[in-house]
DNA sequence: CCCAAACACGTGTACGTTACCGATTGAACT
DNA sequence: AGTTCAATCGGTAACGTACACGTGTTTGGG
């Protein structure tokens, strides 16, 4: 059962758990009391003292003021273990997470399963929802979990239009909505955890300027820039390029709409640019199509190339050097991340900020070996070997 | 009061562990049965199922396997608040970083503090000791928690010859040790945790290829060759370097050992290494009287420099582009890191990698930002602003 | 002045688990 | 047969907290 109102009353109250939080991290010469001890000190009933401790009507304001103040020189800690056994709350939280760009998506529900690991002694109901696609079900697997009373929800939000009147609605509810690898600033979600886009543009920027020294042009090839993120990109790539890169030339930007068969077309249209562009940032997890047409036309090594993302196939490309690099949006941190923070709200009550950028990882020949161990095999893997192991393998 | 003898009970019988493990992260669908369930589904006493479920002695061998069975069927899941209300458990765990080097290891300190905070339910006694410096009363400090019984210590070695016996002491005394920032692999330290030193050259040596197309020079300047942290930077350094830039020659190395006014003269002798250097990697953190030298000789734009590591100092130079790059080695992210897999060892039993090596990040221009937020001002503002709010604000 | 309502506070129970003390059994030995 | 003793198991207190409920005290209005 959910425990919506302690939830809330936590919240009403934050004065009292940020005390508590420094007492936990203090210094361990000063023991920490109960209640009880607190109780006994003051010659009253813990009855008394815990109403005080938490606000509750019924107790006199010279007591209350009594109770709080040797509550604090006895430095009262409240056991939590003891208050999770009587109240005996389990969190339930609600993760949905698409089911394409499964090197990206499984590995962010492994962060996530990997930081519900770690949280000790809280009994919490994990349950993750998969749909086919951003855009694709999203809708209708959300809307079913609006009435189920969900403590927390988890979610990638696709299209803004159709999703953030959801995320109102679960929010309004009393659902606490973490947004993960894409956010929604315009809800009430408590926190959207995501890769600086704008500086992955930036740093795609730079490290072309960098590379490439004389006078050239550069081109990008982007999934949709209605989303937030992939216009994001493609802002900073542009102010970067603009600030600290007078020798390049931007070509605008090519949509691929996350389609194969335009990416490839699209590929291969730029390739007739004259003069043909020296470098290429692909700002789309979905650079196979582009790279594919690269190759055939035996161009991998005349353009430097910066992809987004890491799986199997972008490999031997980064280990051969044909492509430059590529920027890893650590899904797994990302993953953990939410989770942590979501938790951290439902528990301790304390809001996160409100919008956490990670730094995107940048993946060269040399330090790629760090990341192999996070990549997912192609999926058929899956069902090989028992959820124990998997779940071991990534600590 | 420490919990030895159940860890160590624990840890003798993973395979409870993990099968619990397991089901707390199973799907939500099926009910988690409690220690009187299963007593009253097989009619004796909730006594007997506890001291089978964790081999105590006193249990026929029939009930045992009973009770065992029917404990999976009825997916049982041990309530961790109820247990450690009893046990009263409270893990002691010691912290041992140097002073020295403070934006490095105020950082770890606070990725520590921030894993302890995600630890809810359980009371945890953490005492951090600071010394002056590695190999300057790290012995002494590690001497005195010998005898103290610690549950957990995370510590940085310094020099083996004096730290490694320590750790195999408490170690054969019972305490988890992980290592932090440096490894001592030849001793029983559950795990290390720190950067990838080999990678970290790499990427140094990959930077300064693809930056410096000419035929050219570069050098290194490390710390202590005798660290094992700065030869693997080298060696890695050198690999790659040989490996894909055949246009670059190296230098040999120059060891500062840390001392300031060492590194200083020692880059004055290396800027009339004729030809002069085209780059430099810096491999410690201490980087100043480097910069300053080539500042004073007014090479700062003619030489390209990674340097290692980011606080206060650094920014501006990366922001104005006189460092191409420096190599974050992630102290927050090692810390939590550390904490966390020695907790998870403690309450679960599961050993984690032996050896954790992280990506270090590479910070241009162009993501600084990012990573400034995690930077500690000078050192002075450690006494305003009171606990809580620096807590609160490292989300 | 009295009764009741409002208020202040104490008491008791339950949460699930562990640790401990007895109770019961059965076998071995005197 | 009586005694001892180990093996096996049942029963229960206690961990610290939350909350419902009961008791005692003050207040206010008729």
């Amino acid at each position: 059962m959910p425990v919506k109102r302690q939830v809330q009353l936590v919240t009403e109250r934050p004065h009292e758990w940020s005390t508590i939080a420094s007492i936990i991290l203090s210094d361990s010469k000063a023991k920490s009391a109960g209640i009880k001890e607190i109780a006994r000190a003051l010659g009253i009933s813990i009855g008394t003292v815990d109403r005080a401790l938490h606000g509750r009507p019924g107790v006199s304001p010279k007591t209350l003021s009594k109770v709080l103040r040797t509550a604090e020189s006895l430095n009262y800690k409240p056991n939590l273990a003891a208050r999770n056994l009587k109240l005996n709350r389990t969190l339930r939280i609600a993760v949905h997470l698409p089911q394409e760009i499964a090197s990206f998506f499984d590995s962010l529900r492994d962060g996530i399963h990997a930081a519900a690991r770690n949280s000790h002694g809280l009994n919490l109901q994990l349950d993750f929802r998969t749909f086919p696609r951003l855009g694709d079900g999203d809708v209708e697997l959300l809307e079913k979990d609006i009435g189920r009373d969900y403590d927390g929800v988890i979610v990638t939000p696709g299209d803004p239009v159709t999703i953030d009147p959801l995320i109102r609605r679960l929010a309004q509810q009393g659902a606490a909505v973490v947004c993960v690898a894409n956010d929604a600033p315009r809800t009430d979600r408590i926190a959207g955890i995501s890769v600086d886009a704008t500086a992955s543009g930036g740093i795609a920027a730079e490290l072309l300027a960098r590379t490439i020294k004389e006078n050239a042009f550069v081109a990008t090839i982007t999934g949709n820039l209605s989303t937030l993120d992939h216009a994001e990109k493609l802002r900073g790539f542009a102010a970067t390029l603009a600030t600290f890169a007078p020798h390049l030339t931007l070509i605008p930007a090519i949509e691929s709409h996350e389609r194969p068969k335009e990416a490839y077309q699209a590929t291969l249209a730029l390739l007739h640019h004259s003069p043909r562009p020296a470098g290429l940032y692909i700002s789309t997890a979905n650079s196979l199509p582009v790279l594919r047409a690269l190759e055939e036309k035996k161009l991998l090594n005349q353009v430097q190339i910066i992809t987004t993302d890491l799986f199997a196939d972008l490999i031997s490309l980064v280990e051969s050097g044909k492509i430059l690099a590529t920027l890893y949006q650590r899904p797994f941190t990302q993953g953990k991340l939410a989770f942590e923070a979501l938790i951290r709200f439902l528990l301790d009550g304390v809001r996160p900020d409100a919008s956490v950028r990670l730094a995107p990882h940048i993946v060269l020949r040399s330090n790629l070996p760090l990341f192999l161990k996070h990549i997912h095999q192609n999926g058929t893997d899956r069902s090989a070997g028992n959820p124990t192991n998997r779940l071991h393998a990534k600590v």
